[in-house]
DNA sequence: CGCGGTCTTGATTACTCTCAATAACTGTGG
DNA sequence: CCACAGTTATTGAGAGTAATCAAGACCGCG
């Protein structure tokens, strides 16, 4: 319980997917001090590098504050915007395997994130079987989630479900984290929607307007606050885009 | 070298992504009896469930013959479906983390799966840091294959990119499996196909005819041929929906 | 206050879904 | 071996949704 001053600073902590691991001295009899695998905390600004495409990756990255966009070049040239991430998110899970980012990961507003060397999080587990555990749990759970977001994908047809099912798991993810629906308000622009959404930008501002008419959200530049979640969710399993 | 002979009649299993977690005996030289992880071997004839959802799981499960389809009950009450696996691929990786499966596998054809014990293989890890690192690679590359196929659907606008796309990686999956484009054939219904694509039945239906007139595949019954890699896998980086 | 970028809104075009009818295939039983 | 029924696949016509093109409004910023 030494540990926990270097965290008092950092509220968000509670909420972190990382926190097991990130703190193994709590796992078992075996003490291990966790600076050695906490490499170090970074502030970024807005447009900030997580990181680039290709660059090494021997550690995990979790989001203390502020929220993030990870995209990666499609095959024409352009860029595709791969999912957004706020705080108690991960980053650069799956590269773990291959040690090289496989996309770009830029801050969207002033965002703070912890690296936890994996190297040193493997070695480890190779003691601590608790660790080992929660290792493949944390995997497990990050697998699971890619394939909900897939199934959001596979079947949706209309675009304004797919707008609300975007925004509603958004939603859902920050109260999940402490947040209330009304609180919810995001720093990313139409385009970067859009392009996450397989949507036009036009077509996603007209939804935000609709939306808006329809008492389901308040907008405002780039950030906006959910009203009627309930709402926002029959819309989302509708198949069809009847409003 | 023993265990060699178990596996004689089952050419398919020098292709498997187990392979190297099935036969644990190879990693250093503590010497493990496979029987222990390897539980069974099943035999499934077209339609019949590999596995259903909430059905508890403790097994990794590899394809060693024929193919299957995975799905689940969508909010609107119909199925739909998230994959298709053919020899080689895992089933349940996902749900290690649970122990219970989120999905049905059905065979679409005659169909041999094996089974290994997640809970030996968890043991033994914990042993044998090559195992371990073994468990997470294969974790990795379940992740990585997961968030590779998200990225087909994200950007994707047009039916026939999003064909063509689907039909180039399972042309290539299977030739990285020793068998050759020319000998691509599959078991799948245009429905399901288009439930998993998120495409009408007779869009798919129409997309066939059209590939199959511009000479990019045969296609008969329900097998396909693949006779034009290279102009297939421009249609798949086309936005467009442009022939 | 003017500038660059983003956002909104409108009109047109094009793609895909739906509905509907016919054709082909599968498996079963005579 | 053939005929039958049920399912699946093909093909056509019409309707609806979202993309594109284009213009103007709003915002942050120097």
């Amino acid at each position: 319980m030494i540990e926990s001053s270097r965290y008092a600073a950092f509220p968000t902590c509670t909420l972190c997917d990382l926190r097991l691991l990130c703190r193994p001295a709590q796992h078992g009899a075996e003490v291990l001090p966790s600076a050695r695998i906490l490499r170090h905390r970074r502030t970024l600004r807005r447009g900030g590098y997580v990181f680039r495409m290709g660059e090494p990756c021997h550690s995990l990255c979790a989001i203390c504050s502020g929220s993030t966009r990870t995209s990666v070049l499609s095959a024409d040239g352009g860029a595709q915007v791969t999912g957004f991430q706020f705080c108690g998110d991960l980053l650069g899970v799956g590269a773990l395997g291959t040690h090289e980012h496989h996309c770009d990961a830029v801050a969207l507003e002033p965002t703070v994130v912890c690296e936890i060397s994996f190297l040193r999080l493997e070695e480890i587990a190779e003691r601590v079987p608790a660790v080992q555990r929660a290792l493949i749990r944390l995997m497990s759970d990050e697998l699971t989630h890619s394939q909900d977001l897939l199934l959001t994908f596979l079947g949706q047809k209309s675009a304004s479900a797919r707008l609300a099912n975007y925004l509603g798991t958004v939603a859902r993810r920050l109260e999940q984290r402490g947040l209330r629906p009304e609180e919810v308000c995001l720093s990313m622009s139409r385009s970067d929607i859009g392009n996450y959404l397989g949507l036009a930008k036009e077509t996603v501002s007209r939804l935000f307007t609709r939306f808006a008419h329809d008492g389901l959200l308040r907008s405002q530049a780039r950030r906006f606050w959910v009203t009627n979640t309930v709402r926002l969710a029959e819309l989302t399993d509708s198949q069809d885009a009847s409003v």
